[in-house]
RNA sequence: GGGGAUGUAGCUCAGAUGGGAGAGCGCCGCCUUUGCAAGGCGGAGGCCAGGGGUUCGAGUCCCCUCAUCUCCA
């Protein structure tokens, strides 16, 4: 029988969940869509924890994937590791089925069992399988499962063992859903005979294979467990260990998934199998770094100093390394990753798709690396210079921490000199940076408690049929006005939504939460920020109109006075957001009168707010296209925001716009805006819509059903957000700056419509003003302030002329009074319109003319305060005469100060009046001197 | 988000303690040489990243901003 491959099985196991009715869901991006407590996918359930946690819904309720992950930190997985054993990695792929409230243990078991051992034909006697059985005795053993799997056809007695928390119970948080697990594992020497004892289960004799994981229980706290109304199953099976079981090696690097990369690695090293086999640790981080490099960078994570950035940074960096170690000292990573690419792209077309950009920027940031390391190596060698025997290890780290340079490269430049590195002083150093940087934010909470206060509002507003069984409608893309009944009011206190508590009416100056049956307004998502509005009492069909108060009055009457006299109130909404699956709720001020649960409602979106944030989003999706069309495809969203008075947007992009591109940029969006195209939008499955082409962002989460906007035949988005009904309704567009939001990503901020009119008359005015300043036409400005520049420029040169020339003439009639004081030749003088160079010029004038025995001071004045120089020549400076000191002196007089050298010195001061008065004491200080 | 480093001529960089903006390479001109490589002489090119402060005086000290590099999370 031939061995399957590695694509074959991932297949196999997607196409047996589909036969039993699950719904394939692509992999979700590396980078966790709206999950800030994630820097990267790191299990394939990642994609569906908001069903999980109650927030979200799906159309299905069976689904299975081959997720891709990444796991880089933390116990289970440091990247140092890696590569070091057959079996870690940074990026791998998780196999996976689902059960959203549908089958459970039963199915889940019988499924897994199925597979492995009549599809995939494994040994039953080989395999194992643990159920949850708590070691506190508090929360009950699984018999459940236990019994499912004494049921299976072939399965054992003796191959069922029992464990505790650790192993076999899964806690997504400190709260939340939560339940048992059933782990299933295969024992690679079955020659040794049953596995009796369960320690064994934790050695390399066997391999876990799969986890079978059963959410039954809701977390409130650490003490409490409630029964879920719905049970669900999460299921995890790695495919390379998998692959590893089914192809029959123990190395997840022997398998055809992995190995082609050591070969490829081998081809550029030239070595022997032997030579390979020798060097396997460099062989396994090369060929696992390839792997996680390609495929991070096709999820838009380009290699940079933050976050999943960094990462990404870090792993191209460490395979550069230990290409070292097997003499590959030039940019060869790409190589290896086309190799990814070629066996992968297969089950994920993006590798193909962004092949050019995967392997241009591994390249790009191996040459950085080399770059920085040549640095590092410089400062290295001085430092070297200094060292007898070992390199002090606050020193490594200083070299690391500031210049990039590893541990290890200085290591190896240190050996060769023969000296060595204090490496405990290193690793002391290193976690003493950690402290001072500073620790992140742990996880933030899952959940909280908002979700249960509003869970139950559902709850209840549902089965007093108020509410269907969706939930509050949320419609932004229709009328922006609506009418309907305040279903419920939540009093908010203070910023905690701890306090937060349903109440029957609130009151002027209050802050509240209002829950109707259906709302216009947007909420924030895809960069889009939130509407803002109003809603108002309106009086109920049944009741009278209320009388508008003569006085205009708006002081409420208390409640109670019988229907119709009752004053209209209003709510200003600052805030909307969707705390739990279904629940949609505005949040605002009260700023007239007593709004009350049952009244009736008008909601009204700002519609003048919400038009700017219109012609904004239309115009973010107009400068994608015309930066793709300007500096390449390359240029990908890596982050926007749609306010109303402008918007953002970032992109992927090595090197800043040149003047010249950002106005090609800006040319071509307002050229689409006059051409006037109507935007198309529909709604589709996503896999058509991605079909033909559409763009989808990074980060960001798709139902099956996705809304495209399509702008002519340059522009074709999947967009939830709001958008003009054509191009023109954007008006003008101006880029407002380009500058670096992150290394690799550019940003670029732009107005439209209102504010760019703005915009424009702002600059009109400036201009105007220049103009008038320079007193020129409008249009010759330029011309104007440059020629103004250069005359300027011609006459402060001509200026320094002139002043030479007067201060020599001066200096000249000066030097006749240069009188004699001992034997020492003292010259004081007055330089009018001399500055200080060319009082320096002067200076050295009279040391020409009286190389011994010359003491000048030379002042004058600029800008009304005066300057001093003194000289002396370098005979009397052995003498204790000394230009810094007499300087001094003089300048006291002219309330400043001065120094410099002992034959040249120079100061400034204060009052000029007082200048002739102290340049006539220099005498006087000179004699006391001589 | 936080720590460290760097930013001076087209390029690579020097500029102890505050007091004349420099070197090498490159560029332009002239000289030497049959020519080239090279050598000699001369020259252009700098708001010392930007802004604020301290000081009589800041490339240098302090604060802020920006950019690049780098480490930690």
């Amino acid at each position: 029988m031939t061995k399957l491959t590695g694509n074959q099985i991932r297949q196999m196991y997607i196409d047996f969940f589909e036969d039993k009715g699950h719904k394939f869901v692509r992999s979700s991006s590396l980078v966790p869509g709206g999950d800030a407590t994630l820097l990267f996918t790191n299990a394939g359930m990642v994609q569906f924890k908001d069903v999980f946690l109650g927030t979200d819904k799906r159309d299905y309720t069976r689904a299975a994937n081959s997720q891709k992950c990444m796991r880089v930190a933390g116990k289970h997985n440091d990247l140092e590791d890696v590569g070091r054993d057959d079996t870690h990695h940074t990026f791998f792929e998780m196999m996976g089925n689902w059960s959203f409230g549908d089958y459970y243990k039963k199915e889940a078991i019988a499924w897994a069992w199925e597979l492995l051992t009549e599809v995939w034909g494994l040994p039953k006697e080989s395999l194992y399988a643990t159920v949850f059985k708590d070691e506190k005795g508090e929360i009950p053993t699984d018999d459940e499962a236990a019994g499912l799997w004494r049921k299976q056809p072939g399965f054992h007695e003796g191959h069922l063992f029992y464990l505790g928390r650790k192993d076999n119970f899964w806690e997504m948080g400190d709260t939340g859903p939560c339940g048992p697990c059933s782990e299933i594992h295969i024992d690679l020497q079955p020659e040794e005979g049953l596995i009796t004892d369960k320690a064994i289960l934790d050695t390399d004799r066997v391999t876990e294979l799969w986890n079978l994981v059963f959410i039954q229980y809701n977390r409130k706290d650490e003490d409490h467990l409630d029964p879920l109304p719905a049970t669900h199953v999460d299921t995890g099976l790695g495919l390379e260990r998998t692959v590893a079981v089914l192809q029959g090696t123990t190395s997840n690097y022997r398998t055809d998934l992995l190995f082609p990369l050591l070969a490829a690695t081998q081809k550029l090293t030239g070595h022997t199998d032997k030579e390979r086999e020798a060097n396997i640790t460099p062989y396994r981080v090369i060929a696992d770094h390839a792997r996680a490099a390609a495929f991070l960078i096709a999820d838009g994570v380009i290699p940079g100093n933050l976050g999943r950035n960094y990462i990404c940074r870090m792993i191209i960096r460490r395979a550069y390394r230990f290409g070292g170690h097997v003499g590959l000292h030039e940019p060869f990573l790409s190589k290896i990753a086309l190799n990814v690419i070629k066996h992968y792209a297969e089950a994920y077309p993006e590798l193909e798709r962004d092949r050019e950009i995967i392997l241009d920027t591994i390249t790009r940031e191996e040459e950085q690396f080399q770059r920085t390391l040549n640095k590092g190596t410089a400062h290295l060698e001085d430092l070297l210079d200094t060292v007898e025997t070992t390199l002090p290890g606050d020193q490594a780290a200083d070299l690391y921490t500031t210049y990039g340079m590893p541990l290890e490269i200085t290591r190896d430049i240190a050996q060769e000199r023969g000296l060595s590195v204090d490496e405990d002083g290193f690793h002391q150093a290193m976690e003493e940076h950690r402290i001072a940087s500073g620790a992140g934010e742990s996880m933030g909470e899952v959940g909280g408690e908002e979700v249960e206060v509003y869970s139950a509002l559902l709850a209840d507003l549902q089965a007093d049929e108020k509410l269907g069984p969706g939930g509050v409608e949320q419609n932004p893309h229709g009328a922006l006005s609506l009418v309907g009944d305040v279903l419920a009011l939540v009093h908010r206190q203070g910023r905690a939504s701890g306090n937060s508590q349903p109440v029957g009416d609130v009151t002027v100056g209050e802050r509240v939460s209002v829950i109707l049956p259906q709302t216009p307004f947007y909420i924030e998502a895809g960069g889009q920020v939130s509407d803002t509005g109003t809603i108002t009492g309106v009086p109920s069909p049944q009741e009278p109109s209320p009388q508008p108060s003569p006085t205009g009055s708006d002081s409420p009457l208390p409640v109670g006075e019988g229907p119709g006299v009752r004053e209209t109130w209003e709510i200003r909404v600052e805030d909307i957001h969707q705390p739990a699956a279904g629940i949609i709720v505005h949040t605002g001020t009260v700023t007239k009168g007593q709004p009350r649960v049952g009244d009736r409602a008008a909601i009204h979106v700002d519609a003048q707010r919400r038009k700017d944030i219109m012609r904004n989003h239309t115009g973010t999706h107009l400068l994608h296209a015309a930066l793709d069309k300007i500096i390449g495809d390359h240029a990908r969203q890596a982050g926007s925001l749609v306010a109303p008075d402008h918007l953002r947007f970032d992109f992927t992009h090595p090197q800043a716009l040149t003047p010249k591109e950002v106005e090609a940029v800006e040319a071509e969006v307002n050229r689409r805006i006059l051409e006037n195209h109507r935007l198309q939008i529909e709604h589709k499955p996503i896999q058509q819509a991605i079909d033909e082409g559409a763009r989808a962002l990074f980060g960001e989460k798709y139902g099956d059903t996705v809304r495209t906007i399509q702008t002519g035949d340059f522009s074709y988005e999947l967009c939830g957000g709001t958008h003009c009904e054509t191009t023109g309704d954007i008006g003008v567009f101006l880029i407002t700056s380009e500058g670096s939001a992150a290394a690799g990503i550019r940003r670029i901020v732009a107005v439209t419509g209102r504010e760019a009119y703005k915009l424009i008359q702002k600059r009109t005015r400036h201009l105007k003003d220049t103009a008038q300043v320079l007193s020129a036409n409008l249009y010759q400005t330029v011309e104007k302030a440059q020629a103004t520049v250069d005359e300027l420029a011609a006459a402060e040169k001509e200026i320094e002329k002139l002043r030479q020339k007067v201060a020599a003439a001066e200096l000249v009639q000066a030097l006749d009074k240069t009188m004699v004081v001992g034997d020492i030749n003292v010259l004081t003088a007055i330089l009018d319109g001399a500055d200080m160079k060319a009082l320096r010029q002067m200076a050295d004038r009279f040391r020409q003319k009286y190389p011994e025995n010359g003491v000048a001071v030379l002042g004058t004045v600029i800008d009304g305060s005066p300057l001093l120089i003194a000289a002396v020549t370098e005979d009397l400076v052995s003498q204790g005469i000394k230009a810094g000191d007499l300087v001094q002196f003089v300048a006291q007089q002219v309330g400043g100060g001065g120094g410099g050298r002992p034959t040249l010195a120079q100061a400034g001061g204060k009052d000029p009046s007082k200048l002739k008065e102290a340049l006539d004491s220099v005498r006087g200080w000179v004699e006391g001197k001589s």
